[in-house]
DNA sequence: TATCTACATATAGAGAGTCTTTGCATAGAA
DNA sequence: TTCTATGCAAAGACTCTCTATATGTAGATA
């Protein structure tokens, strides 16, 4: 039984797709791969928060789909960013930066106490 | 109407509630108002978020309350840390470091692209 | 040929957390 | 007496994330 212990997203699955997508078209899987591997395993996007999360983003209209053959000969989705998307990866990741900052703020000044 | 946006604090209310305990007891209003002006306004701690997690919090043994008259002569419930509590303190405060050192990493990964 | 593993998309259902709204109550100031 | 700030609390809705499950294909291997 490996000992895994990934870290609860808390909010930032939509965040952690459009960073994703930043660089170009991927399908569902291979986001969560590129996220688990960029984290050093610490980010785990189970398909359960993947799959649902790119079909409201695509409702939304921040991603946009297409289906294709992958390099391994499989049926993939392929999701892009739209500029709405690229918009919202901009709010996002101002958004994270404020909380991240206000939260580190917070427990620096505990610490003092 | 003054122009608010708060930061959502996904999931991080118990986090933060555990920390303004760490300096002693307090009642949930003072806990809201500490954490306001400690972040500059950015962290807003809702009635309807405070008082449930408070409330589920005392539940679970990670805190224990005791009702007291304020400096300013009203009846407050006081709020203060158990020892469940300062563990729990302890390890969402790891669990908060690793996530933000995650999605930092993910963020500057994609920023390279 | 059969079976196994990795890849890949998708949904159902449960649980948890947060928000908005509303209600109640008191102290002190105006 | 009315207003404002202080203070606790619950209801209800909404959103998100997780676990679990289902379906199917490609390629490797027995």
């Amino acid at each position: 039984m490996a000992e895994r212990n990934p870290e609860m997203l808390r909010g930032t699955v939509e965040l952690l797709i459009l960073t994703t997508l930043r660089g170009g078209a991927r399908h569902g899987f291979g986001i969560a791969r590129w996220l688990e591997s960029t984290s050093d395993d610490a980010l785990q996007l189970e398909e359960g928060s993947l799959y649902p999360a790119l079909h409201r983003m695509e409702r939304r209209g921040w991603l946009e789909s297409e289906w294709a053959i992958s390099a391994n000969n499989r049926k993939v989705k392929l999701y892009r960013l739209t500029s709405r998307g690229r918009a919202r990866l901009q709010s996002e990741t101002e958004g994270w930066a404020a909380l991240a900052a206000a939260i580190g703020k917070v427990l620096r000044a505990a610490e003092a106490v």
